[in-house]
DNA sequence: TCTGGGGTCCTAGGACCC
DNA sequence: TCTGGGGTCCTAGGACCC
């Protein structure tokens, strides 16, 4: 392996947005401003979770994912709306326009966050400067507020970007790691979540720092090549560049729903089926793409998920192959009881001018054979409804947002695709 | 009458091939 | 007459993130 990492230092900002929802809301009606503020899912379901909330209701102890009435229980005056989808999406795309003024090295990593490379922007003035300017711009012209990390790469600017909230900036350097980072325990670390924290408590390993001191070996037979990873990380490496291109690089498209009632009715599960297949369907179309593997889930009243998938050995797209391949999947792997949760997810993406690419290299010779030139492409059209020729570089220029992008969590990213 | 929905990446075991 | 070892693909499941 050669030299791994950059000679030269780089600069790396991580912009958040504070309580995104929330605050996009009240940037639409001040007088919402300084309240208590929750955005929840289907208020009157069981679906009801809390997806943000201010600041003034976090006061309370009310978080993210914490079922609505034990939320209510807490903070009763709290305001509860629900999530308006659009205004996020607009919002957000006028977010990452504001960054793009700065450097085009900006990479999307979900609706309200995004990493900036701004290396070689320091005609703009210091990092810091820069930081403050971005989150001004954001400020006065969205009435948004971000906290916004600064450090020579990814992991140390995210980590960063946590310490002031709202509307705080927070350099971190390498050489503050040991005095900033380290004396956090391992779960304050981004990539660690509760059983990766349970597995290296159970090693004795509870704060950051000693696991940038623990031993690469035992790190790997504990979290696979996860560990030697997450040491690095935690001294303060990380060489992973800021990608622009990688909003654009979607690997699956998949939609699924928690079912109003537990059921076994097999009527209901396929009519459910047929409504994700729609989305999923639909939403495959916009992007222009075909999918070469199907995978269903099933959650039962337990909550314990299972799943079936199959790969295709011809791509589908249409929504009649997606139901029949989904339902066939589902019977495969339904064990007939009560079920709470159903999802089909279109795994292996293919474009579609690729189909039409490999259609030119096998059934399109044979085919030829027997018709005119012009007469086969046409039948193809039909047959596929797709371009035959269509240039490479069709694929990036998407244009068209979601109507179904969840919640706060779902990132979707056909939104940013070029709106 | 607890715990949504959208993703990504990783792992383990079996099939199959050379 | 008992059988290695490497590689890839597929499927199922899990961890994590927002």
């Amino acid at each position: 392996m050669k030299e791994f990492y950059p000679k030269k230092g780089r600069v790396i900002l991580h912009v958040d947005m504070n309580s995104f929802y929330a605050s996009v809301e009240m940037a639409y009606d001040p007088e919402l401003k300084g309240k208590p503020l929750a955005i929840a899912g289907n208020v009157e379901e069981r679906k009801g979770i809390i997806i943000t909330c201010s600041y003034e209701a976090r006061k309370f102890g009310v978080k993210t994912t914490m079922p609505l009435w034990e939320a209510k229980k807490l903070c009763p005056n709290m305001i509860i709306k629900k999530p308006q989808f659009d205004r996020y999406r607009t919002a957000s795309v006028a977010m990452f326009d504001i960054l793009r003024e700065f450097t085009d090295l900006v990479e999307p990593v979900s609706i309200d966050e995004g990493y900036l490379d701004i290396t070689e922007s320091y005609k703009l003035g210091t990092p810091l400067e820069i930081a403050e300017t971005i989150q001004k711009r954001i400020y006065d012209r969205l009435d948004l507020p971000c906290s916004i990390g600064i450090a020579p790469n990814k992991f140390l600017a995210k980590m960063a970007s946590d310490f002031k909230k709202p509307m705080g900036i927070t350099v971190l350097r390498k050489r503050d790691v040991p005095s900033v980072l380290w004396p956090l325990a391992v779960e304050e670390m981004h990539g660690i979540g509760k059983k990766t924290g349970e597995k290296l408590r159970s090693q004795g390993i509870e704060t950051i720092k000693a696991l940038a001191e623990a031993d690469s070996i035992q790190l790997k037979g504990l979290l696979g090549i996860n560990g030697p990873r997450l040491k690095d990380r935690a001294n303060g490496f990380d060489n992973r560049h800021v990608d622009p291109q990688s909003a654009n690089e979607f690997k699956s498209i998949g939609n699924s729903t928690t079912l109003t009632k537990d059921t076994s009715n097999q009527q209901e599960l396929f009519l459910t089926i047929a409504e994700l297949a729609h989305k999923v369907a639909t939403r495959m179309k916009r992007k222009k793409v075909h999918t070469k593997g199907i995978s269903i889930t099933i959650r039962y009243s337990n909550r314990k998920n299972f799943s079936k998938s199959k790969k295709l050995n011809n791509p589908l797209k249409s929504e009649s192959d997606l139901i029949e391949v989904s339902k066939e999947l589902f019977l495969q792997g339904w064990d007939g009881n009560p079920v709470r949760l159903l999802g089909i997810t279109a795994t292996d993406l293919v474009e579609n001018n690729y189909v039409a690419k490999q259609l030119d290299l096998f059934s399109f010779e044979k085919e030829a054979e027997k018709e005119p030139l012009w007469k086969t492409i046409e039948q193809l059209k039909e047959k596929y409804g797709t371009k035959i020729i269509e240039p490479a570089s069709e694929r990036n220029g998407i244009s068209k947002s979601d109507e179904d992008v969840g919640t706060q969590t779902s990132f979707n990213k056909d939104f940013l695709q070029g709106k």
